[in-house]
DNA sequence: AAAGCGGGGGG
DNA sequence: CCCCCAGCTTT
């Protein structure tokens, strides 16, 4: 009868991922950047980011010595941005203060901003081997299922549980060579076998153990978050052109597209040309209209009205109001900057009607 | 159309 | 502390 952490490492081994762009590599940076992107996001999506930014930023010193707006070009596209501006902040912590050394040990791992408990765990595992547990949104489905928990896993008390266990159920000493292996091994079966929709149990490493399974309640576990109901909000964006170039605000760095470069956002109360002269003092005309965009976040659903404009006067020197920084760009490069999705997105239609294109085509 | 995913920050 | 916030993909 093997433990629960051999029949992973054997499972692992036989069937998990093993050529990944961040595996087979023990550089503490770039198995950072990797766990970083692969928070909040899925392998298939980080891949391209993750080859693009340490194409540009191979180590600790380039992304140090690189300025925000540059980490966050390359992270335009995959949401929650703060990862991107914390790991530049981090990056220049540790250029500073450690020689551009990435610390090792996991209290010390997490204290660098953007890295919680499970992150920080990953880190030391995967680049200095150390013997700590992960429990990220996978291994809390797996472990949710095997153990047949009922509760909500991201409450309180049943997250305490949920670290304990993963614990406990780390390699005995004779195995503890196989961190790395044991710790990808509840990655991969989250990913590949224990999925939220259709997940493969006849071929799971677990399954002569799993609670869920022999209760027939996989599909009922984990239970999910408790909802509450999300509030529709409406809001204008600007598409203000002039000589082929389109207007661009630096978002503040903190709330909604904090730190990124966004058209200028107008309340759906007031009247488009009105606000225009009284905010930028322009004298605008409505370009072909463009329908209106959905975008939803986890705590609302933001319904976009683009407004094309073509300015036909403004002021010698363009002064906004509580904005500090505004730029004229060609929509070209407005989609090589640090620009959030449905800005992306506009601009692509107002670019390239019909045609939709991908991320990967650009990338 | 809805659910899921780690960590930071504010109340 | 606990609760809220963030943006995209998948189902």
């Amino acid at each position: 009868m093997s433990t629960f952490a051999t029949k992973l490492i054997h499972w692992q081994k036989l069937h998990g991922r093993n050529s990944l762009p961040w595996q087979n590599t023990r550089d503490p940076y770039a198995i950072w950047v990797s766990e970083i992107m692969l928070q909040q996001t899925q392998v298939a999506t980080v891949v391209p980011y993750y080859l693009r930014f340490l194409h540009r930023f191979p180590d600790i010193e380039s992304v140090a010595s690189g300025s925000e707006d540059e980490v966050l070009a390359l992270w335009s596209g995959l949401g929650y941005y703060s990862r991107g501006r914390n790991l530049h902040r981090a990056a220049r912590l540790i250029a500073r203060e450690q020689g551009g050394i990435f610390p090792r040990g996991l209290e010390i791992i997490q204290q660098l901003p953007g890295i919680g408990r499970s992150t920080a765990a990953a880190i030391a595992v995967f680049a200095y081997g150390e013997q700590c547990a992960i429990l990220d949104g996978n291994v809390k489905r797996v472990f949710a299922r095997c153990f047949g928990m009922d509760g909500y896993p991201g409450e309180r008390k049943n997250e305490m549980l949920l670290w304990r266990k993963a614990e406990e159920l780390l390699p005995e000493k004779n195995e503890q060579d196989q961190i790395g292996i044991y710790t990808q091994a509840l990655m991969d079966l989250g990913a590949t076998i224990c999925t939220r929709a259709k997940p493969q149990c006849m071929t799971c490493p677990l399954r002569q153990e799993c609670i869920a399974l022999r209760d027939d309640h996989v599909n009922r576990l984990p239970a999910p978050r408790p909802r509450r109901l999300l509030p529709e909000k409406e809001t204008v964006l600007l598409m203000l052109m002039r000589q082929g170039k389109v207007l661009l605000e630096k978002r503040p760095a903190t709330g909604i597209w904090g730190g990124l470069w966004c058209l200028p956002e107008m309340p759906l109360s007031e009247d488009t040309l009105a606000y225009c002269t009284r905010h930028f003092g322009m004298n605008v005309e409505p370009l072909a209209h463009m329908p209106p965009l959905d975008h939803t976040f986890t705590h609302f659903r933001l319904r976009i009205h683009p407004q094309p404009l073509q300015v036909i006067s403004y002021p010698a020197a363009l002064k906004v109001q509580g904005q500090d920084e505004t730029m004229w760009i060609t929509p070209d490069d407005a989609l090589k900057a640090a620009i959030p999705a449905p800005v992306r997105k506009l601009l692509m239609q107002y670019g390239y009607p019909q045609s939709g294109q991908s991320i990967e085509k650009q990338l």
